[in-house]
DNA sequence: GACATCACAATAAGGCATGG
DNA sequence: CCATGCCTTATTGTGATGTC
């Protein structure tokens, strides 16, 4: 995930240079030889495939590509800087010189591996690097910041706290130089991107699949990751960085201002069931009749879940018993076609096929049954042209949606 | 004066074996 | 499982020297 990440010390020097525009000066304020940088700037310009500075009598200037670059490598930068003082605050630790020099690239590799995984033997492997190495890399950075990072618990080996806000911060910082790379790639004309969504079970059906393949038409070489799961999850992986947006249905009520959710359209729940079911194309149902039936409900702490309890228990009535929670919409589909079930199913979630006669809408109407569904993104975040490009057609096939 | 380059030195990173 | 020692390999850095 985090392949190829450069030496730190590198893009220290790549960021002095940016700024003095001059070699010697920034060798001297880094301590490190002129010729150490020179290499550096060589190496780093070979990693990323392009010139990153004009050489020129009166200093070293960026190249446009450099200035791309240059503001991810700040980003990314400052992002660590600020993650391993934060940490060793938490810590308790004492805050010694800058941090950048005392930390590198492989010990918070082994610390990101070890975030996912219990041991250090199954993190090492889930970086394909031996259980020494990493366990040496763990220590030294334990070392350097003198603080405790790894404890012992029932589990095995968990990061403390001061850990987790380096290992956040630390994939925060590795994701921004992943953009600066596609950035740059994109401004070479290479398409190699990549994009990863997280996302959450109404969008899947209709409208992220149109708008990826608008993307892909346009930029046939990106590579797209979609990825679901638990909202709470997403979330987690969006804060770190992993993911780049969600979209789906929006909770709401963010305590931080960590988190923007942008409105793209309301829908509607409906209940639904199979074509032939018996309150199928009777008028004006009660609660009364949908609670005899057996349903197919969202899993808990979901919205539509929430709409599904609170429509019962606002009438007084006991929530239908033998629940099956499901959020795979096939295994939806195949349920209520085998049996009586019935289904809260927003009006996107049908297709026109089920319109045309395998699914029934009930005539009931959930009150406030409708809900937003949008973006979900870090404030931080700084998309790329292909992210925006992709965000722009799933706001442009919203604004045609009918509803 | 300021960057590039070279030969070599120094460190860092990684692996294997092996003992608690 | 984790921890350590010992060794190899890869990466980074230095100082001298070249080039423009």
């Amino acid at each position: 995930m985090h392949k190829n990440v450069p030496n730190l010390r590198h893009l220290r020097a790549f960021r002095e240079v940016a700024i003095n525009k001059n070699i010697s000066l920034s060798a001297e304020k880094i301590f490190i030889s002129q010729s150490a940088i020179t290499q550096a700037i060589n190496k780093l310009e070979q990693h990323f495939g392009t010139s990153l500075f004009n050489r020129s009598p009166s200093g070293m200037f960026l190249t446009e590509r450099g200035e791309i670059l240059f503001r991810r490598v700040d980003r990314c930068l400052n992002l660590l800087q600020q993650g391993v003082k934060d940490a060793i605050r938490s810590g308790n630790g004492k805050a010694g010189t800058n941090p950048l020099n005392i930390i590198s690239t492989s010990q918070l590799r082994a610390l990101i591996a070890l975030e996912g995984n219990h041991s250090f033997s199954m993190a090492a492997r889930s970086i394909n690097i031996s259980q020494p190495s990493l366990h040496r890399s763990a220590r030294e950075l334990e070392d350097h910041l003198s603080i405790t990072l790894f404890e012992k618990t029932n589990i095995g080996i968990s990061l403390t706290k001061a850990a987790l806000i380096l290992s956040r911060s630390a994939k925060l910082a590795f994701s921004e130089l992943r953009q600066g790379f596609e950035e740059v790639n994109e401004s070479l004309g290479i398409e190699s991107s990549y994009i990863a969504i997280g996302s959450m079970p109404l969008a899947r059906t209709y409208i992220l699949p149109m708008a990826l393949n608008q993307l892909t038409v346009s930029r046939p070489q990106m590579s797209i990751n979609v990825i679901d799961g638990p909202y709470e999850d997403l979330l987690q992986h969006l804060r770190q960085g992993d993911i780049d947006f969600l979209i789906g249905a929006l909770r709401g009520n963010f305590p931080s201002k960590e988190i923007i959710e942008e409105t793209l359209f309301e829908t509607s729940l409906s209940i639904v069931a199979r074509a032939g079911h018996p309150l199928a194309g009777q008028s004006e149902l009660t609660l009364e009749q949908l609670a005899q039936y057996p349903w197919v409900v969202p899993r808990k702490g979901t919205p539509a879940r929430s709409r599904f309890e609170a429509m019962f228990e606002q009438a007084g009535i006991h929530i239908p018993m033998g629940l099956i929670e499901c959020s795979s919409q096939i295994l939806i589909r195949q349920l209520l076609q085998a049996s009586d079930r019935l289904t809260f199913l927003s009006k996107h979630q049908i297709t026109l096929e089920e319109k045309q006669g395998i699914l029934a809408t009930l005539a009931y109407k959930p009150d406030h049954s409708s809900r937003p569904i949008g973006l979900t993104y870090r404030t931080d975040w700084h998309p790329t042209s292909a992210q925006k490009e992709l965000m722009n057609y799933l706001r442009d096939l919203s604004r045609n949606i009918e509803e």
